[in-house]
DNA sequence: CCGTATATCTCGATGCGTCGAGATAATAGC
DNA sequence: GCTATTATCTCGACGCATCGAGATATACGG
């Protein structure tokens, strides 16, 4: 954990000058990266809770539409016009549950989303390059770092939606659109 | 830049792993990053276009409206209105340009925006702890690597937004949002 | 001064995502 | 089989960001 101590002396100061730069440098990054997506989606003409959805998609595999709408904290009227919308690009498709038949099951066209962002194609190929800088142990470091970083950003999110109760929830999201409005 | 020629044989493929695995990571890093951006937004009631736009004046400082029409890619309208949203939140503040009054500049008010994000209180906590999993070295390696994968992103964006003509892009748009709701 | 160009704002309209409430279909218990 | 429950969908309405067109204010050239 804490192996500073039998360095020298002003080595400490320089660690702090890195972590601050990091800090600092994540959020631009992480600014950067907001706006690509944001580009991207654009192109593709998907909102933000379709990529949001999608993401989660990928991330878990097939769902019921009950869960996605727990997910995304969306009302199942939201969830069923949001399905639509992903399913008229093909971008996900409706699968009845043959054990439930009530239940739909929303299955990633992981192909033509992996298509749709051929947009990623250049992308890929653009921080491909990036690492071209990077030797073997340093790449290591990376992949550990962004393991871990992005393993980090979930539970902040987790903790920022955190909905003290599913109820409260909606409450608070009224409370908040109003705000917005008489203020 | 590349040191790879003197390695041994079979590195070769531990790299090619190493990359991949650092690519899929960076998809699912930044679709976390995207969420918690989200989520931010969200608490802060704000837009995805409010978001974009602070990062903006972030990096580029006190802009014009105008400007900002040409960094969003809204109409003057739209500007208009975006910036009393933002204005209403105190998150910038308008002032007339001596020189030209006619312009508005737009200041960002950068207390209340980092106020705003004390969100990012726990947030920065939360990535410091990250950090301290790493030597001074590691952290320099990382450190560089978002730079410049931050400013690859950057690139990228700039491609995908990619305005043929400032005239040819309203078409597109409107071609788009038109092709939406048809198909 | 006076007309033209420029920068922003106002206003009314539109599109889109979301929601609540009720409808529909399928399951589960008795 | 009948009823209560669950999962999703349909429908109508609403909020909000955006837009186009015209209004207002300022700058610039003659």
């Amino acid at each position: 954990m804490s192996s500073e101590s039998r360095k020298k002396n002003a080595p400490v100061v320089r660690r702090r000058k890195l972590v601050e730069g990091i800090l600092a440098a994540g959020r631009e990054s992480s600014a950067a990266t907001v706006m690509l997506h944001t580009a991207i989606a654009e192109r593709s003409g998907l909102t933000a809770t379709d990529t949001k959805t999608i993401d989660t998609l990928i991330r878990l595999g097939p769902v019921t539409a009950g869960e996605l709408a727990g997910y995304t904290g969306l009302a199942t009227a939201s969830v069923t016009s949001l399905i639509d919308r992903l399913e008229k690009k093909d971008l996900v498709r409706r699968a009845r549950d043959s054990r439930d038949r009530r239940r739909v099951i929303v299955k990633p066209v992981l192909e033509r989303i992996a298509d749709c962002q051929n947009v990623f194609g250049p992308i890929r190929e653009g921080f491909a390059q990036v690492l071209e800088n990077y030797d073997d142990e340093q790449l290591e470091t990376i992949l550990d770092f962004m393991h871990r970083s992005s393993h980090r950003a979930r539970q902040l999110t987790a903790a920022l939606t955190a909905r003290p109760s599913p109820l409260v929830r909606k409450f608070l999201t009224r409370a908040r659109s109003r705000r917005a409005k008489s203020s």
